[in-house]
DNA sequence: GATGAATGAGGCTTCATTCAT
DNA sequence: GATGAATGAAGCCTCATTCAT
């Protein structure tokens, strides 16, 4: 029986990706992170088949950890807002707490390298977010608009909140807050 | 190096750039931008030190282009509401209208090839703006708020509007209104 | 390294590898060719200590093979010309037959890869063939050239007519018959 | 006015191609291809798009100097046989005077890298030696084969000559105008 | 012995920038 | 100044071979 590959090696890669790539772009060269995972070069071609498909794990990965940490302990029985608070404080918490994965997570999403499917698959990833938001859209101002829409407004709005949580740290909470009542006001 | 004599050849660049840079990412080669202006390869660095200040170029090109866009025939004395509205339309016109120059510019946004400084120019380039929305938080919901939020969150919502109108063109004016009114629901 | 096992594998293998190489080259990787004879990438190196053996190896087995196929059911006591005929038409029909074992016994002839030695043993393995032209040559109109020679010719003869044969399959009776006649008509 | 493309280096690329690959064979490097040519590797690829594409035109050109060799002084008016034997002293000196040229062309023909226009390029090249051959068919005894299998077999007996005469350089004389003879006596 | 993951040297090719003309 | 060939340092990826299990 040979070596089992290690799954081990293989989240190494995708940390040491998310750090060397936070630093020097997606143009950061394989070796680089490879050396940073303490990992020959050539071993990551076993892990990973191209740049691009690291590049995608990668996404999916950080996609998947984000929606994770933001529906984390969600209270089953609750107020639709207090629910969705719980959610955005989880959502921009995670942001704020990890700049890098965030930062990483933005140049690949704005990066021609994911692929359709990628895209797809972390949309899904995003669906328990997304049907929280739509129980609240449905009773409110925006009930018309379109979900997708509402969505892509929610996200952007998460996208400023955590830019200025991370800019203004002392204050975070109240920034936290803000973003969304701000939100809720739109939303509601 | 001295002033190059053609601003002629300097824009067709720029505006390569841009075609060649939607299409390829900011990975392009320099020569496929020559080229693509109808210039030699090595004429490139007569216009442009290097490879990063072309882009850094362009970025302001287009940042100030967009600003120009969405203040153009802003009418002098009118409601804050209505003199808003009409920035919101130019603004988000401009990118529908122009998706590749608007995509660029969210990749050199976020790439690091960007230096402090041009950040801070193309700043400046927006204060007509800050000052509009600074007028309209002044008076409303978000008063106590830092304005570099409220820009941020404004920012961050025409962007999810200029995407949902370009994803669905038939109905974009029916999303420009609505994006508005979300962002003016939140701020007065 | 100790004897392997399963002569099977061997073959798989050495069957394979010509499958490979007629489709890739010589520069196909061993794990293709492993993986073609449904065997394990390491488990090639347990049967053939390097690349460069199994292409020997693979030469001498194709060369034997080919020889063995000429001389089959030869008639021991027949005219020089009937017998001769017999082994050409052989010769060519399983050049026809199996195409890419001739193809691959080539590209190993021409490649850097065979040793002296492994050219030495297929040289000898054509040795009843060689008597047999000699026969012809003693008593012919090429008596006086050296046997190495007409060997040569012979050999080279039967490659141009395999590749017409193969070529225009439907008369490919009537291309052995006149590359058979042309070289009876030169030897004798 | 920049400095112009020098067909010098191709030529000398080419030459050193030749040098290289006659030791190495195919797979050797471009590096040392480069630098035998005294040539900084990335300089290559301003003469030849890739690999392959040095490798075809060496084909080519060497397919090329090969015609020309044989067709060489070519008496205008004398007999066919005249004429013909004329042709074969040449191309067959050629191939003894520049071993490594013929190796080497002989590698690229058996090589999967020559695309199928260049071996039409190549055959185009031969034209005028397939009209010698041709009126010496149309007379003789082969008059009823294809004109592609006489000139398969005309060629493939010129390699025999060829390694007959290069491996006993003191009789090559003597070994071409046997050749010759072999070849007439098939052919007429 | 059998397996397949691991290795790292090396191959081809790209490209920003320079510089001869 | 204008041009485009020249340069050579990297980059991505391949692969024969080894070796832990």
């Amino acid at each position: 029986m040979p070596r089992p590959r290690s799954d081990e090696k293989r989240i190494a890669l995708l940390e040491a990706a998310t750090r060397i790539i936070a630093t020097q772009g997606l143009s950061a060269p394989t070796v680089g992170i490879a050396k940073e995972a303490g990992i020959p070069n050539g071993s990551l071609f076993t892990y990973f088949e191209t740049k691009t498909d690291l590049l995608n794990q990668l996404y999916l990965e950080l996609k998947g950890e984000m929606a994770a940490a933001a529906l984390k302990g969600l209270p089953a029985r609750a107020e639709p807002r207090e629910r969705f608070f719980r959610v955005w404080q989880n959502w921009t918490s995670w942001a704020v707490t990890f700049p890098e994965k965030r930062q990483v997570l933005a140049q690949l999403s704005v990066s021609g390298e994911i692929t359709a499917q990628s895209r797809a698959a972390g949309h899904k990833m995003m669906t328990d977010l997304a049907e929280l938001a739509d129980r609240s859209r449905a009773t409110g101002l925006m009930r018309k608009a379109p979900l997708g829409f509402v969505l892509a407004l929610m996200n952007s709005m998460a996208e400023a909140t955590m830019d200025y949580m991370a800019q203004d740290a002392p204050n975070a909470k109240k920034h936290c807050k803000e973003g969304f009542d701000a939100l809720w006001r739109m939303v509601e």
